[in-house]
DNA sequence: TTTGATTTTGAGCGACCGTTCAAGTTAAAA
DNA sequence: TTTTAACTTGAACGGTCGCTCAAAATCAAA
């Protein structure tokens, strides 16, 4: 009883998702944040408390659209590597320009907080070994479906889709030579089918 | 005539180097830089002119240190594409622990700095397409020496080198799993010569 | 309509940022 | 030895940072 919160809270963490994808966590002010999600300092630290719950929040976020996004290509494909395959072009092809940057938002987490001790560079690894569990399911599910085979362990599959993807995405953040990308996603599955 | 330079430049920018590659260039204080290099702020200024200049200077030291590096392992191997590897292994593998970050230094740069209108981005461009370019004309020597087909072009087994070494790199950067690395870039090598 | 718990506002705090510059120190030239 | 231009020092500046909190605004319950 008394007043209700007048931000929708979904939207606001996407909004800071969005920038802090950007800029990354340090580059990004609080005034930067303010504007962005339209609210004032006090609302911003009764909701998340700090700067940091309000990025650690953020990057959670964004593992969850980034897994129902591959759910998504998931559903509608006849095979997970054909889900996985429409995926990797929508993130490499054609959302290029309309993302707020070509590399994943947890590889640059990753990269950001590179020292040991920092509480943000913890999350980041939990949240990648969390994904690449996932996908370890997905290509486990593949070698029953007998999409791929048994040679080598799902594991390895998903250790190879991680290497190649993050890879793919890193070289395509140079603005040039974009036109290259369809052939180096085949070669990426030709290679992947191949292990 | 007066006085001389006290601190060896060669030294200080090295020092610079490692502090930038280990915590970004936002993340770290000109405070920081004055005790890793043992410089005060006026004498900082006078040989660099700015934070951003040291930086700038380090980067490019930074290059030019791994690209001499890359020649010291052709030169004491005898294909081209045994001293990438050695240089792949010896990055990946050995220098994991003494090493600011597991990172390239370039790469980290390229990813902080996102935005075009940047001109710290605009130089991590530069420096990376300057290494592309030596890495062509590795390829294209390789290719001569029949050591690689010319079913692909130099230019594509360079784009390839570059997706698997910054990929298996940034993979790297978790601490765990790291006995992997060597049946990972053995996987690279492979591949390289079934393109 | 009044009450009162809850949320929002934004001025402003102390800390730290990148940077400056006057004063002190150094050493080659005179 | 004196001069003097170049280098080093470090206190301190204006600005921005992350963040706080008293006051105003809001709305369900009484």
């Amino acid at each position: 009883m008394a007043n209700k919160v007048k931000f929708e809270r979904d939207k606001v963490v996407y909004l800071a998702s969005q920038l802090f994808w950007q800029k990354g966590f340090h580059a990004t002010s609080t005034r930067d944040l303010q504007d962005a999600i339209n609210m004032r300092p006090g609302s911003i630290y009764a909701a998340f408390g700090s700067k940091e719950g309000l990025y650690r929040e953020s990057l959670k976020d964004y593992t969850l659209q980034m897994q129902s996004q591959i759910q998504g290509f998931l559903a509608t494909s006849d095979t997970i590597v054909g889900g996985l395959r429409a995926f990797v072009e929508s993130v490499v092809i054609a959302k290029k320009d309309c993302n707020p940057s070509a590399i994943c938002m947890l590889v640059k987490a990753n990269n950001e907080f590179a020292t040991k001790d920092e509480t943000l560079y913890e999350l980041s690894l939990d949240l990648l070994a969390q994904f690449e569990s996932d996908l370890i399911e997905l290509f486990k599910q593949a070698q029953l479906n007998n999409e791929l085979s048994n040679a080598v362990t799902a594991q390895e599959y998903a250790q190879f889709f991680q290497v190649q993807f993050t890879g793919l995405r890193g070289y395509f953040n140079r603005p040039n030579n974009i036109h290259l990308a369809p052939k180096m996603i085949n070669q990426m599955f030709a290679l992947l089918r191949k292990l």
